[in-house]
DNA sequence: TAAATCACG
DNA sequence: ACGTACGTGATTTAT
């Protein structure tokens, strides 16, 4: 694997924090884009592994653009005071760290660019460029890729050529014809006039090149064919302007550009008060014997703010005037027995609830009705804000439609291992007011700012509680009459194995349902074969009692059959019916803050365990329907978990097999068992699916062939042959558990952390347990990562565009919508180009939709 | 409240 | 020499 070398366009990184953060002023130094630009540069060098490192810049003064053309990039407003004098400090703060800096005198930071690119890439590094700057797209290609920064500094994209032909329509090696003829209004280029972006892409598909296109400009119908002979060396000359030079006068080397111990930087990040960037890089590694740190990520908690005095309101004037004399974010929280605002400036107050005759109190829903300008102008800070939407929405109130902080949603990227996220929980003893909220949320801000996790808070987080209140409060509707009368089938059939049973075991009458009364009469009486575990008495399991099919089939059989619809009655339809609400839909609740590795959960019901795998138990998805007149829509990520694997670990191999579309299953067959791919037998196919899950799941032998019924050591033989052809997997996988050892945490592609005290275990099962998690935990959050982000924006993309389709449900890698017929085919479009593109990985990803009248269909 | 079982990704 | 596949929730029985 060749080594990154990260070449950052620092003009462009500044300009980008500046504009995203704002301006905070540390004793008059403003440090925003000082901060945004460090605190994106340690999050690619940390996600990227990079080993080199240039920044450059663009030096004061004309360039030689400038010399051909003087009014090159007229017009642009003037550099604020503000950012001139942080161009300084970062200037002055890489110098310090000894990270590279190059600038020259009439050159631009993009030649500088383009140039370093080109010796990195000839040197046998892997440049990555880092910059807001589209015109840097032309560089993309031959071994250079490049980091997009969008929406400010916490999102990049990356840019293969591939990539960007996707986005744009056009090559990286078109970019240049392309602005010579849509021309640039930033850099003054005025390329063609009235050609714009459309046209301009529409010229190159059909022509290849700008000089193509002026030369065929007579074929060209209309005022566009005039206007482009008109204007012809316009256009050649503006796409001179565009061209980044690769010859500047600098010259790369590994010596000087190497990536300096950033530890030794922080004696001058002190001096600029940038505390979450020296927390950061103190959390890096430095060198092979850095100490594990805490691992339950517990070590340090939050503190209570100190408040001034109570002030009370017994009446709504008092409340509203309290209110309107705090413009800023209010920390909101209504108890019991009474409703508290706190406010970050140490302001406090609080409402008494209920009341009787002597001890007065406001009507909650009043209170609620209160803090509602606040809530709607998006200036709450809450705990648990999807409850809080719930209440007001049943409320009849305005349902805003964001908030400031959810401290609940904080305290579950902090460590999602909690026991409890109740309020009570979180600070050791604190009562459950808006002091306490207030205290958590000003601690956890920079604490999750400082660990690299703000994007995912405000992003994805944050706006997918208003997502997940949405498809809570929408339901799902059911076919109650049908799901009855699979009920009234089963119970039937039911009755009739449990009597086959007893009568089989001809032991008199017994609790089928009771394993342990089970166990006694197939083991203690009739003396099968007790196979398997015990533990307090015999294992009753599925796989046991397969094994027992050839001892007595009389039992077996109709004891498997009872099984099964035992829990298909019981727990799907018996379970469901009494939740389905007057208007025939069931609401299920999506826990936010229930799983280690950052996935959803589902209950009351749990909608994402709704029998697929056999048909008996699949007819079920036949009583899952869309409203009157609608349809369903089901959207699912093709392999997802095995593309991040490919991701990860960079195997060629399995990034080809993934770019060139294969079934991944076969390939893998057709790798591990040294057969040509026509050879591939289902059997085969098969074995190879399970080793791809085990590798997934942090591959042991044994979970192998217990799992799939080879013995050991073929199953051993298997996994060995897989890092043979797969050494890149390998690679990762070992990667996964030293990182997981040297930061006592496993992360996701977007910085979720899942803390791994197992890793420190005296006990090896528990040790070997942590290894498989460090495994495990990167592949199976980044996905949930992946698919929360798609959820807010198909949600976002949905209202925006006005549609009726709403979500209604996510099982884990697939999404459920319901919509209008009319609207059907937008939403399907709209929602497979959401989900493939919400982020650009080193494989493509790929989301499959069916249309269909109930789940059954659909899937 | 825990353990066993089984439904899903 | 440890003893295991990763992540969930619902139901039932037994303690």
């Amino acid at each position: 694997m060749k080594d990154t070398f990260l070449i950052v366009d620092g003009n462009s990184l500044m300009h980008r924090a500046f504009h995203a953060l704002p301006l905070m002023d540390a004793d008059g130094v403003y440090t925003n884009a000082v901060y945004g630009f460090m605190s994106m540069l340690l999050k690619v060098i940390r996600e990227e592994n990079v080993q080199y490192l240039a920044v450059c810049f663009d030096e004061h003064g004309p360039t030689f653009r400038h010399t051909i053309y003087p009014e090159y990039k007229a017009g642009r407003n003037a550099t604020p005071p503000e950012l001139i004098q942080q161009l300084g400090t970062i200037r002055t703060l890489l110098d310090e760290m000894g990270i590279s800096r190059f600038s020259v005198t009439g050159w631009e930071a993009d030649d500088l660019l383009g140039t370093l690119s080109r010796q990195g890439a000839e040197a046998g590094t892997a440049p990555l460029l880092l910059t807001g700057d589209r015109d840097a797209l032309q560089l993309v290609g031959g071994g250079v890729e490049l980091m997009f920064t969008r929406k400010g500094i916490s999102e990049t994209v990356r840019f293969t050529p591939e990539k960007v032909y996707e986005e744009y329509g056009f090559t990286p090696q078109q970019v240049t014809d392309w602005k010579g003829l849509a021309g640039d209004g930033s850099d003054n280029i005025p390329g063609v006039p009235g050609v714009g972006d459309k046209t301009a892409v529409k010229l190159l598909q059909q022509y290849g090149t700008l000089e193509e296109t002026l030369a065929h400009a007579g074929e060209v119908r209309g005022k566009l064919g005039e206007k482009l002979a008109a204007w012809a060396d316009q256009a050649r000359f503006c796409k001179e302007l565009a061209t980044i030079r690769r010859d500047a006068p600098v010259s790369f080397s590994r010596e000087a550009c190497v990536l300096p111990d950033l530890k030794k930087g922080i004696p001058a990040l002190q001096k600029l008060k940038l505390n979450a960037i020296i927390r950061r890089i103190s959390e890096e590694k430095s060198g092979e014997t850095a100490a594990p740190e805490k691992t339950d990520g517990t070590a340090e908690g939050p503190e209570m703010l100190s408040f001034g005095d109570w002030a009370e309101a017994s009446v709504p004037e008092e409340l509203t005037a309290w209110l309107e004399k705090h413009p800023g974010p209010v920390c909101l929280h209504v108890g019991e027995r009474q409703a508290t605002a706190a406010t970050e400036q140490g302001d406090r107050l609080k409402i008494a609830l209920g009341g009787d005759l002597l001890t007065p109190g406001l009507d909650p829903l009043e209170v609620l009705k209160l803090f509602s300008p606040v809530l709607a102008q998006g200036r709450a800070v809450v705990h648990g804000g999807k409850e809080l939407l719930h209440l007001l929405d049943k409320s009849g109130l305005p349902v805003p439609d964001r908030f400031v902080w959810d401290t609940m949603l904080g305290a579950y990227l902090l460590n999602p291992q909690e026991k409890s996220y109740r309020l009570g929980a979180l600070g050791r003893d604190w009562e459950e007011d808006a002091c306490a909220v207030c205290s958590l949320w000003v601690w956890q801000r920079d604490k999750i700012t400082a660990e690299g996790m703000d994007g995912l808070m405000q992003r994805v987080e944050m706006p997918l509680s208003h997502t997940l209140f949405r498809m809570e409060r929408e339901g799902f509707a059911v076919d109650a009459d049908y799901l009855r009368e699979l009920g009234k089938e089963y119970t039937e059939e039911i009755a009739r194995r449990r009597k086959e049973v007893i009568e089989a075991c001809g032991q008199g009458e017994f609790n089928l349902n009771s394993t342990q009364q089970l166990g006694e009469v197939l083991f203690d009486r009739l003396n099968l074969p007790h196979g398997k575990k015990t533990s307090k008495g015999y294992s009753t399991a599925v796989e046991v009692l397969e094994g027992l099919r050839w001892d007595a089939p009389e039992i077996i059989e109709p004891l498997l059959r009872y099984r099964k619809l035992m829990k298909l009655n019981g727990t799907y339809v018996e379970g469901m019916l009494p939740l389905i609400d007057g208007n025939g839909r069931i609401h299920s609740t999506f826990d936010q803050v229930a799983t280690a590795t950052g996935r959803l959960s589902s209950s009351e019901p749990n909608l994402q365990n709704i029998p697929v795998r056999t048909e008996e138990g699949r007819e079920l998805r036949k009583v899952f329907v869309p409203r009157e007149g609608w349809v369903l829509l089901d959207a699912d990520y093709s392999q997802i978990e095995l593309r991040l694997m490919a991701h990860f670990s960079g195997d060629p191999a399995l990034v080809q097999a993934f770019v060139n579309g294969e079934d991944i299953h076969a390939r893998t067959a057709s790798e591990i068992f040294e057969v040509p791919p026509e050879w591939v037998t289902p059997e085969l196919r098969s074995r190879a699916k399970a080793v791809n899950f085990g590798l997934i799941y942090g591959i042991s032998g044994f979970g192998l062939s217990r799992n799939t019924g080879v013995s050991r050591k073929e199953a051993a033989a298997f996994i060995e042959k897989y890092f043979e052809k797969y050494p890149g997997v390998k690679r990762f996988m070992d990667e996964a558990v030293s990182e997981g050892m040297r930061k006592g945490y496993a992360e996701t592609l977007m910085g979720r952390r899942r803390y791994l005290p197992e890793l420190q275990s005296a006990r090896a099962a528990v040790r070997e347990f942590g290894k498989r998690a460090a495994m495990n935990t990167p592949i199976q959050g980044t996905a949930a990562d992946i698919m929360k982000l798609a959820m807010v924006r198909v949600d976002e993309a949905l209202r925006k565009e006005r549609l009726r389709s709403r979500l209604i449900l996510q099982v884990h890698d697939e999404l459920l919508l319901e919509c209008p017929p009319e609207e059907a085919e937008q939403a399907a479009r709209l929602l497979r180009t959401a989900m493939e593109e919400v982020i650009s990985l080193k494989v493509p990803l790929v989301a499959e939709v069916h249309q269909g009248k109930n789940w059954y269909e659909a899937k």
